[in-house]
Parts: structure tokens; C-alpha cells; sequence
RNA sequence: GCCCGGGUGGCGGAAUUGGUAGACGCAGCAGACUCAAAAUCUGCCGUUCGCAAGGAUGUGCUGGUUCGAUUCCAGUCCCGGGCACCA
């Protein structure tokens, strides 16, 4: 009796399905009492192309933990499904006209088929796909429950639309504004807009929601898509050219979540590079947000000085006086014009203009931080509190902070000076000059509030009042903003260039700003000089698609604005440049640029010559940026001495003294789009009436996807739907979203419908939830690392807060299966040109390579003679010497272009021309084979030169590569099974390697696994007498082999180290054929250590031994310690290191007389 | 450029905690069985010196720690993967 797979693993696999061997069961439907295991694989895309070796790799992994998890007594889950929306099936459709629903149930039959063939152990009535309309359902309720709902917060927390709803009506949206430039209501207000107005505001929350942004818009495929979906400027499918586009769309906030799906990677076990993967996508980084105020260079003047300062003189009883505009400051003062404005030249003394605005810091000379500092003094608290309590004003914990305080006043468009006297301690000379200057200034238009300390006290309420009403009249909507959103900077919105950065300790490093040539404040700065070279820059930069611009990373390109803004630490007017490589999506999409520290930076600053400043000393050495945390702070102003990376925090905390800065954490993910101009995915379950997008209710679920006959556009960037003018109008009125979901929506829940796949009520059972609870191992590849993993992952939170389950990261365990690289063979093509008609002249020009690389030119026959040009013709015999002598040629003739030739056509690298010629699906008559190659479709195909003569064998040229049709490398899992067997095939899988390992696919290797299953049958059963099996004692020998073998298979299976696994089972047959044992108690223990590797000849063995049942649920073997304690132990001998010798000991021995 | 992995025979890979490097398999060589082949079995199989016994050497490279390093540390080179004007 021979090892017959292909009989006994096609009867169990009949056995299996007929008595519903791997049906799993809930808790409450039979009272499973058993705990509970979840095992998952990434369920597949069912392709036309079918699954090739690569594909089960993993599958087979998680099918051994699953049965091996059986065997320990669990109760496992282990389902598999099909994400069988997608891409290419639409593609295919596009191209055949096949529906997609045909091709893709054509696909899943053959998936089917495929993968049962391996014998899995599947439930398959648990079976999900995620285009099955009682499937897509769900995921339309899942959507519904994401539009209503929005992010808390304060509590990190997903909550109902309702709640917020909640909060507006009783106190507005002061506490909840989401983007700084958003409107800020009170409760009345909420009650007073009308339904759009709510519905636009209330869109800015939702957690699914629409919104007009920029999108990755992809002309090729007519859609648009996610960011992890663009890979360098092109498409991840097909590689088309992707560009930006403003389009409405659907998004999900999962922005909102970064910080959680950062931190639940602390919970779960993932392999360190795959959370580091998605850590970068998230890409947090923490620093700071700073403000530098813009130089007032628009010119001001006119009637509202003056009707201002009267007012206020009238009302305060306060003496005011007058100034006029910059220009006239400088031209007031010519000798002390000041890159500032009107900063005073203190060592000529002369009357100043716009006392200290900036610079005051750097001139009062402080050596650090500290010593700056000082109390505020009561007058200025009670200022401060009165002022912040209004809205404006911040902290006087500076000196100079009360001149920042004026200057917010300038920059705020409002022509009034107002200057606290209680932080200015000057010496009588300095008085005077001060009201010098209040004389130029009064001289040139500008409105100077002058106050004492209590003065300021006795007339606050005044004071305030006026600037109030001032400010109202002005810049109204600029104060009210600050107020609400709370901000504790007074320089607001255009007023100032916000940067973020991760370097606020480089400050005084700052040479030069640079905006995104999209940043919204560049039309306003530009000066008129500066105008035609912006205007030309952007042009330029509209004219590049995304693709060029990243091609060309490295170029350096950009143009100045004209505009200056102010460090507030030193006063220093740095220019503002723009520039592309400045992103407008980032941060603030506006940098400040320390080109010593930065090199991008440095680069900038070389190529348009902007002066460097050094603030790091002997670290920078003026070629090349240095990046460093470490070095010593110079040129710094406060932070002189001080160690970098010490002086971050040091900086913003004084921004935030200031106001003009604050400590901020970005991050590189976007909200993900989720709205595809495709027909094939799950239509939205919504509405919109008079532009305003509403949910359907529950009990119109499911939007089921309406049959097309045609797959194009539809109008303006829209997908097939479109087209489709009956469906569009919905039955309740309004007319339907025609966009679909992407790829990620069916698959970012799939794993909780297995759990429950037949509830018509809910998406899955809360009790039922709860028992089987995350996915203990996930077993997928790495491409899906920041994809479907991260939008699971959130789904996941958000279903929790919302209280659908119980837990929050969906995935406990995730191993990662390396990918199978084929082996791909090649046959070269030459460069040959082909005069006349194969059959009439049979000679050729061939082109070659000499030793001087100077191409040569031969002409080659195959009947001896002189062409008419009088070039000799040669036999075709004689071609191969020819190329013998030729070396070189054969050298370069590798890098020729290569054919790929199926790999079933090929044998230890040499080419089987007539199954090859039999693949051909015309075979060509115009065929003419030399002994050097063949000629075939007007090429020449040379067979690799072999210096062992192997005249006549084309010799393939290989390499490993990633299997795929084009590559004609594709094995079939089905010829292998066909040839070896299922079990056969599962174990040389896992044999191959490390399973998160990539290894090339060689069929050579199967045969050794083959071996051995055949070697483990003979245990058992002999060819000619039958099963051999005996009761006999087994000897301490056996058991010591078999007690081994359960302890390495145990520790192996649990650490997923199945190629060793593999070993260690054939080591254990090698040793038991050794000792000629056939011995039942120690077979049928090994017979279920194997079961869950090689299920189907376990089966046969088991019941070949007498037992009733499957052995899917026998009971694990145990191990027991005392077979495996030794007597006796070599000890090797080990002197300087090196072993010398062995001595056998007794274990008995103690440590004194081993070392005796 | 940055961040992760990794580098061990002809090949895939073992060595789990710093303790006999190369398990197991493939390929190769020699032999047994056979008319022959297949199948099966036995032996050899890192490099090198040696008839042999035995010795030397050996885990990308250079150092270090240690009685002892594939394993730990520092530096360096190479390969694979991910990210990439992210401030």
C-alpha cells in the first residue's frame, strides 16, 4: 500500500465538507464553553489572474495556528472572505464589456476551488464579500454612523452629532472651534441660522463628511485617490500621472484619531518596522507655532488719525499726539532709517520714531532669558486682566512686552499708539527725547496714547472703551476672532507670517522666510516691484504637474515677495521668499529658514545669495548645513550659551510669555478622501436637497449598486452613476450622491461580519462581538501596512466609542508573510535585422560588439555563397563558432533585450523550444533554429553561451523576480498539489523559510518534503504488508524522541518558526525509521503533532489506526519531562576558547567533580 | 537624505539566554540494490595543510568587551524594505 495522495487527500476533503468539519460555532447558538481563538487571514482580492505560490504562503501559516489552536482545546474562528469591490474588475469591464458582478463571482469560484485544493481549514458559511449587497449593507450603516458623528476633544472620544448640536445651543461653539479661521457663534446665533447654515457648520465636524479640497485626481483612471494610493506623483494601479484637483469629496477624519492610532500601537504586537511604517505616515512632530509680525509697509495717512485722536482727547481728557505714515518717518529722519520700523538710534540720541516695537529686547543688551524677566508691576496686572478679559492684550511679563502690546495695536490697521508708562524706566534724558519723539510723531499723523501708570487706573474703563470702538469701527472682526478662539496671540491672521517649526531654538539663525507659492498671503505682501517676478514664479509653478515637480526635487527655484517680516526677538527684518519647496499642506505651508542649520535652507539661501548667520560656531562650517541638537547657541540674543536641544523648550516658553507663539504638535496625515468616481464599490446612502448632503435612514438600506451596461465617466468628473438619470433621483426626493467608496470601506470592518455573518438586525451581535473579540493573529502582507491596516484601526475606535464592541484596536497579533519571488527565465533577443524573406534568402545582417565595443556587422546564412553586396554568407553551423570568437558580444548580448518565456517551458535553466513553440498561439511558420538560436516573430533569440559546450540547449538566462503574468513566472498552486500533493505543497511552504521572510520559489526543493511524507507513511504502513503498526512497549529511546519532538513542535508552532517545525519532524521520522519503530503509542501521538501541518495523510493514518472521529479533534499531545532527563551529558572541553575535547559525565556529578 | 530589517557553505536556511557554527532540506560526489531506469538505502560534503591521525582557519569588513562573540558595543561597507522637499 503506497502513499497515495491524490486519493486520500481528495476523500478527506470530501469527508471534511460532507460532515461540516471546520463549522465554528457562537457561544449562545450551542453553549460553547471553550475559550476562544481568532485567527485571520488578509482576505484576498479575487484577481483573474487566480492565486499563485506566493498567495497561500500565509494562508497556510495561520491554517497550521488555527488547527494547532484546535488541537489545544480552543474554540478558533478562522473565516475567509473576498474584498471583491475594486479597481481592476471595473478596468477589466471597461476593456470587455463584462460586468464586473460576472467576472468577479467567475474569479471567486476559482479562489474557491484554489484554496480548497490546499485543504484549509475554513468555515466557508461564514463566507463574506464585501460587493454582496446584504455585506455592503453594513458598511453603508457603518457610514452613516461616521457622518453622525464628531470628535470630543475633551474626552478623545466619538461621539453623536446630537451631543454637539447640544452644545451649540447652549453656549455656541466657543469651546469647540475646530480651525482658527472659523466663524465663532454664541447659542442665540445657532438658533438663528437657517438649515443650510447648520448643516454647513455641522459638516466641519462630522467624522465622515464632504468637503471641496484638493484631491489627488488620477485622468487615467477617472478618479480620485487616497494619498497612500499615490506612489511618486503616479498611481499605485497602472502608474498613471496623477494631479491635483479642488473637487467636492467625502472624507474621513481620522485626523482626529493620530494620537490614538499613535499610542494603540503601544498596545498591540506588530512587527516594529510595521509600526514604524505607520508611525511616519502619521508623521507627529512636536514644536512650535511663532508668529513674526510683517514691517508696516502699506502706507497710511489720511482723515482717521486725526478724528480719532480728537475723539479720544475729548473723551479721556488725555493729551494726544499726532503722526503720520512711514514714509514720512523716514523722510523726517533720514541719517537713522532703520531696516525696523522707526526704531531709534539711541547712541546719536536722536528722536526715534515707533519707539522700540521690535527691537527692544536685543537693546536693553540682556545676556539671557532670566535676567529679562521681571514681575509685572500691579498697574500692568490689573491692565493685563482688564485688557484679556476684553479680548485683547496679553501678558506684561516682559518689559518690552508692553510695547508688543502697542505694536499689536499698529499692525491691527488702527491708527493709535498706546504706551503704558509703568514698564518704561528711562532716565530723564531719555524722557525728553521721548517726547521729542512724540512731537515727530505727531508731526507725521500718528496717534500716540500717552499714559502713567495712573492714569492708566483712574481712566481704564475709557480707555478701553475708545480703543474698543476704535477697533470696531476698523478691524472689528479681528478682535472678535482673537477673543473666541482664545488665543494668546494679538498678532492675528494677515497681520503676521505664521511658521511652524520643529527648531524654535534656531531662532536668531533666521535668515530669510519662505512661503508656498499657494500660501493665501502672498498676493497681499508682494510689493509692486517685486510683482511681475512673483507672477512670473507662479506661473511657473501652475505649469508643473506634481510628477515634475518631485521629479526634480533637487532644483532650487523661488522668487522674493518684496516684504520683510520681524524677528521678535532681535528686530531683525527678515525678506520673505517663496518657493516650492515649501508645501502648502504643511504646518502653515510657511517656513522661517535657518540655512546654518537646515540644509534645504542652505541651499536656498546659496543659490540666491541671502546672507548666513552663524549661531552655532565652530559646528557649521559654511558648506554645508548642520542639523545638530547639540551644539553651544552664539549670536542668539538670550539664548547665548545655552545647548540647543535645551533651548527649544526655553524659546517657546518665552512665545508664549509673548503671545506670539505657542507650542504646537503637527502632523503629516490628512483626513482620508473617500469618494471614487467609480462604479464598482458601495454607493453612498445619500441624499442631497438643495446642496445639502442627507443621510438615508436605516430601513433603506442597502443602496444597492444599480446594473450598467457602460462603464465611462459621467459628466464633470463623475463616475458612471452619473449616467444613470432614473437612479439619481432618490424616492423621497433630492438626487443621490453618484460617487462610491474606495477599496478600504468594505475591508475596514470585515474581520467583526465573520463573527456574525447571517444577523439581518445589526452588524454584528454585541454579545457575540464580545466573546470572539479582536483578531488574536492577523496574518497579511506589508503593503497593506499604512492602508487598510490604519483606516481598520480607526474604524475600530470609532465603533467602540460608539458602543457597537468592545475593543479598540482590531488586531492583537499581525505577522507579516514575506512575499515569494518567482524565478523568471529569459531568452535573448539580438540585435538582428532581418533582410527578405526567411524561406527565399536566408541570410541576415547580424549586429555584434567587438573587443573595442565597435559595433561590427556579419552577415550570416545558412547556404554558403556571397550576398549581392559580396559579404560572405556563412552555414548556419558556422554561426556558432563565429560567436565562440566573439566573446565580448556574448558578454553584452546578456544586457540585450530579454523575452520572458514560461517557466513550464523551461528545465534547469535551459529552454524546451518545442512546448515552447506548442504555447505559441499561432505557431509561427516563419521558424528558422539554428544551433546558435532561432529565429521567431523577425527577432533572434540566442541560447546563453556555455563554455561547456552545450551546443544546441537554449540556456535561459534567470533571475528572481516578483511572480506575475507578464513575467510568464507564475507556478500554480494547483499543479503542485497535482504532482506532490496538499500536504506535500503546505509543508514545503513553511519549509522554505522564516515565514515574514521574501524567498525565491524553487519547485526543485519539494521533492525532500516529499520524501519525507512518504518516509512518515512507511512508519505505518508497508508496501507490501499493510499497516505495521504494533502495540509493543516502546523503548526510552522512542519516547525520548517522541517527548523531543512534542516539545519543539509546540515551541515552534507558538513562535511561528514553521520552518523549523518542518525540520524537527523530519529529524523525529529519520530517527524512529532508525530505530525501526512502529510502534503505535508513539505514531498516533506524532500522527496529531503533524495533523495541523499535513491534515489530509494525518487523517488516513489516524483512521488506518483503529480510531473512530477526526483526528481535527483529538487531543494534543503532552509533553512529559521525565522521558527527556539524560544520565549523562558531553561535556565539552574548552581551553582559551577553543574546544579541545570531550568528556562524558554523569549528570549525576556535582560542579566539584566535573571540575576535577 | 532619514527610518527599519538583514549579511552564515554551491543554494534555501538552523543555532530560542554569550557556551561544540553550519541542524534540516536541495544540489553535488562515491557506493549498494537493479539487465536498466525509477524508487530506496549507505557514506562523504565550509576553506585549507596532511597519506593519515590531526592541525590551522572560518558567520561582510575593522576594532572593542569577555575565559569564550554569528550573538553584546563602536565604527565601516554592502543588500533588501519603507518614507522622502514634512520645516
Amino acid at each position: 500500500m503506497e502513499y497515495n495522495f491524490r486519493e486520500i487527500e481528495k476523500k478527506w476533503q470530501k469527508q471534511w465538507k460532507d460532515t461540516n468539519a471546520y463549522k465554528v460555532s457562537n457561544p449562545d447558538s450551542e453553549g460553547v464553553i471553550k475559550p476562544k481563538f481568532y485567527v485571520l487571514d488578509m482576505f484576498p482580492y479575487p484577481s483573474g489572474a487566480g492565486l499563485h505560490v506566493g498567495h497561500p504562503l500565509g494562508y497556510i501559516a495561520s491554517d497550521i495556528y488555527s488547527r494547532y489552536k484546535r488541537l489545544k482545546g480552543f474554540n478558533v474562528l478562522h473565516p475567509m472572505g473576498f474584498d471583491s469591490f475594486g479597481l481592476p474588475a471595473e478596468q477589466y469591464a471597461l476593456e470587455t464589456g463584462q460586468h464586473p458582478a460576472v467576472t468577479t463571482e467567475k474569479n471567486i469560484q476559482r479562489y474557491h476551488e484554489q484554496l480548497d485544493n490546499i485543504g484549509f481549514c475554513y468555515d466557508w458559511s461564514r463566507e463574506v464579500r464585501t460587493s454582496d449587497p446584504q455585506y455592503y449593507k453594513w458598511t453603508q450603516y457603518i457610514f452613516l454612523q461616521l457622518f453622525d458623528s464628531w470628535y470630543n476633544r475633551k474626552n478623545n472620544c466619538t461621539e453623536r452629532i446630537a451631543t454637539l448640536i447640544e452644545i451649540f445651543q447652549t453656549e455656541g461653539n466657543q469651546s469647540e472651534s475646530r480651525n482658527p479661521k472659523a466663524e465663532i457663534f454664541s447659542s442665540e446665533e445657532w438658533m438663528r441660522f437657517d438649515e443650510a447654515k447648520k448643516q454647513e457648520i455641522l459638516m466641519e465636524y462630522r467624522i465622515a463628511f464632504l468637503a471641496f479640497g484638493e484631491v489627488n485626481w488620477c485622468e487615467a483612471l477617472g478618479t480620485v485617490l487616497a494619498n497612500d494610493e499615490v506612489i511618486n506623483g503616479v498611481s499605485e494601479r497602472g502608474g498613471h500621472p496623477v494631479v491635483k484637483k479642488k473637487m467636492r469629496q467625502w472624507y474621513l477624519r481620522i485626523t482626529e484619531y493620530a494620537d490614538r492610532l499613535l499610542q494603540g500601537l503601544e498596545q498591540v504586537d506588530f512587527s516594529e518596522s510595521m509600526k514604524e511604517m505607520q508611525r511616519n505616515w502619521i508623521g507627529k512632530s512636536e514644536g512650535a507655532m511663532i508668529e513674526f509680525p510683517l514691517t508696516p509697509a502699506s502706507p497710511r495717512g489720511g482723515e482717521e488719525p486725526a478724528k480719532i485722536s480728537a475723539e479720544i482727547e475729548a473723551e479721556t481728557g488725555m493729551v494726544l499726539v499726532h503722526g503720520s505714515d512711514v514714509e514720512n518717518i523716514e523722510k523726517a529722519s533720514p541719517d537713522q532709517k532703520s531696516s525696523d520700523l522707526g526704531v531709534r538710534d539711541r547712541e546719536k540720541n536722536i528722536p526715534g520714531f515707533g519707539y522700540g516695537l521690535y527691537k527692544v529686547a536685543s537693546e536693553m543688551n540682556f545676556k539671557n532669558a532670566k535676567e529679562m524677566r521681571r514681575e509685572p508691576t500691579e498697574a500692568e496686572n490689573v491692565l493685563w486682566h482688564a485688557l484679556r478679559n476684553r479680548g485683547v492684550g496679553y501678558k506684561f511679563r516682559r518689559q518690552h512686552a508692553i510695547e508688543n502690546f502697542i505694536a499689536d495695536f499698529i499692525c491691527l490697521d488702527v491708527w493709535l499708539i498706546v504706551e503704558v508708562d509703568g514698564g518704561y524706566h528711562a532716565p530723564v534724558e531719555q524722557k525728553e527725547a521721548d517726547e521729542g519723539r512724540d512731537a515727530s510723531l505727531q508731526q507725521i499723523g500718528f496717534t500716540t496714547l500717552r499714559f502713567t501708570n495712573d492714569e492708566v487706573l483712574q481712566n481704564l474703563e475709557k480707555v478701553l472703551l475708545k480703543i474698543r470702538e476704535t477697533c470696531d469701527e476698523i478691524k472689528v472682526a479681528s478682535v472678535e476672532k482673537r477673543s473666541a478662539a482664545g488665543s494668546p496671540s494679538p498678532l492675528q491672521g494677515e497681520a503676521g507670517v505664521r511658521v511652524y517649526t520643529t527648531r524654535p531654538d534656531t531662532i536668531f539663525g533666521v535668515d530669510f522666510m519662505v512661503l508656498a507659492p499657494e500660501h493665501e498671503l502672498v498676493k497681499h505682501i508682494t510689493t509692486p516691484e517685486q510683482k511681475e517676478a512673483i507672477d512670473q514664479y507662479l506661473t511657473y509653478v501652475k505649469s508643473r504637474s506634481e510628477r515634475e515637480r518631485m521629479a526634480e526635487v533637487k532644483s532650487i527655484t523661488g522668487a522674493f515677495t518684496g516684504a520683510y517680516a520681524v524677528n521678535p526677538f532681535d528686530g531683525r527684518e527678515i525678506p520673505i521668499w517663496i518657493s516650492e519647496y515649501v508645501l502648502a499642506g504643511y504646518g502653515t505651508g510657511a517656513i522661517m529658514a535657518v540655512p546654518c542649520g537646515d540644509q534645504r535652507d542652505y541651499n536656498f539661501a546659496k543659490h540666491f545669495n541671502i546672507p548666513i548667520t552663524n549661531i552655532i560656531g565652530d559646528a557649521y562650517n559654511g558648506e554645508e548645513a548642520n542639523p545638530t541638537k547639540d551644539a553651544i547657541l552664539q549670536n542668539s540674543g538670550f539664548l547665548n550659551g545655552m545647548v540647543m536641544k535645551d533651548a527649544i523648550g526655553e524659546v517657546i516658553d518665552e512665545l508664549e510669555d509673548l503671545g506670539i507663539g505657542k507650542r504646537q504638535v503637527n502632523y503629516r496625515m490628512r483626513d482620508a478622501g473617500f469618494s471614487r468616481q467609480r462604479y464598482w464599490g458601495e454607493p453612498f446612502p445619500i441624499v442631497y436637497k438643495g446642496g445639502v448632503a442627507y443621510p438615508l435612514t436605516e430601513n433603506e438600506l442597502p443602496v444597492e449598486l444599480p446594473y450598467v451596461d457602460t462603464y465611462s465617466h459621467g459628466p464633470e468628473g463623475e463616475g458612471p452613476l452619473a449616467n444613470l438619470a432614473d437612479w439619481i433621483i432618490a424616492p423621497h426626493g433630492g438626487t443621490r450622491e453618484t460617487n462610491t467608496m474606495p477599496g478600504y470601506a468594505g475591508s475596514s470592518w470585515y474581520f467583526l461580519r465573520y463573527m456574525d455573518p447571517y444577523n439581518e438586525d445589526q452588524l454584528v451581535d454585541r454579545k457575540v462581538a464580545d466573546y470572539w473579540g479582536q483578531v488574536d493573529l492577523y496574518i497579511g502582507g506589508t503593503e497593506h501596512a499604512v492602508g487598510h491596516l490604519l483606516y481598520s484601526r480607526m474604524w475600530t475606535k470609532a465603533l467602540f466609542d460608539l458602543g457597537y464592541i468592545g475593543f479598540d484596536e482590531p488586531y492583537k497579533k499581525l505577522v507579516n508573510q514575506g512575499m515569494i519571488q518567482g524565478v523568471s527565465e529569459k531568452i535573448l533577443r539580438l540585435d538582428m535585422n532581418m533582410r527578405g524573406e526567411v524561406e527565399n534568402t536566408n541570410w541576415y545582417e547580424f549586429h555584434y560588439l567587438d573587443e573595442q565595443d565597435n559595433l561590427q556587422i556579419q552577415t550570416l546564412g545558412r547556404d554558403n555563397g556571397y550576398d549581392d553586396k559580396g559579404f560572405k554568407i556563412y552555414y548556419s553551423a558556422e554561426i556558432f563558432e563565429i560567436l565562440k570568437s566573439h566573446k565580448e558580444f556574448l558578454k553584452v548580448s546578456r544586457n540585450f533585450s530579454p523575452l520572458y518565456v514560461n517557466v513550464a517551458n523551461v528545465s534547469d535553466h535551459s529552454l524546451n523550444v518545442f512546448s515552447f513553440w506548442k504555447d505559441e498561439p499561432e505557431p509561427n511558420r516563419h521558424v528558422f533554429v539554428t544551433k546558435v538560436g532561432f529565429y521567431y516573430n523577425n527577432d533572434f533569440f540566442s541560447f546563453h553561451y556555455d563554455n561547456e559546450n552545450r551546443n544546441g540547449v537554449f540556456k535561459t538566462v534567470h533571475e528572481f523576480e516578483k511572480i506575475s503574468k507578464s513575467k510568464k513566472n507564475v507556478v500554480n498552486p494547483d499543479d503542485i498539489v497535482e504532482r506532490f500533493g496538499a500536504d506535500t505543497f503546505r509543508m514545503y511552504e513553511m519549509f522554505l523559510g522564516p515565514v515574514e521572510q521574501s524567498k525565491p520559489w524553487d519547485t526543485k526543493g519539494i521533492e525532500g518534503v516529499h520524501r519525507f511524507l512518504r518516509k512518515f507513511w512507511r512508519l505505518f504502513v508497508d508496501e507490501v504488508k499493510g499497516v505495521i503498526v504494533t502495540n509493543e512497549e516502546p523503548t526510552a529511546a522512542e519516547l525520548k524522541v517522541l517527548h523531543k519532538t512534542i516539545r519543539k513542535i509546540e515551541d515552534d508552532t507558538e513562535r511561528f518558526s514553521f520552518n523549523t517545525a518542518v525540520s524537527t519532524f523530519m529529524i523525529a521520522v529519520n530517527e524512529l525509521g532508525d530505530l525501526k519503530c512502529h510502534k503505535r503509542s508513539v505514531l498516533e501521538q506524532l500522527v496529531i503533532l503533524l495533523t495541523p501541518y499535513a491534515p489530509h495523510i494525518c487523517e488516513e493514518l489516524w483512521s488506518l489506526l483503529g480510531n473512530e472521529g477526526s483526528v481535527l479533534n483529538a487531543p494534543f499531545p503532552t509533553l512529559e519531562e521525565k522521558y527527556l532527563v539524560e544520565s549523562s551529558k558531553e561535556y565539552p572541553i574548552s581551553i582559551n576558547g577553543k574546544v579541545r575535547a570531550n568528556l562524558n559525565l554523569s549528570l549525576d556529578a556535582t560542579q566539584q567533580q566535573v571540575e576535577e
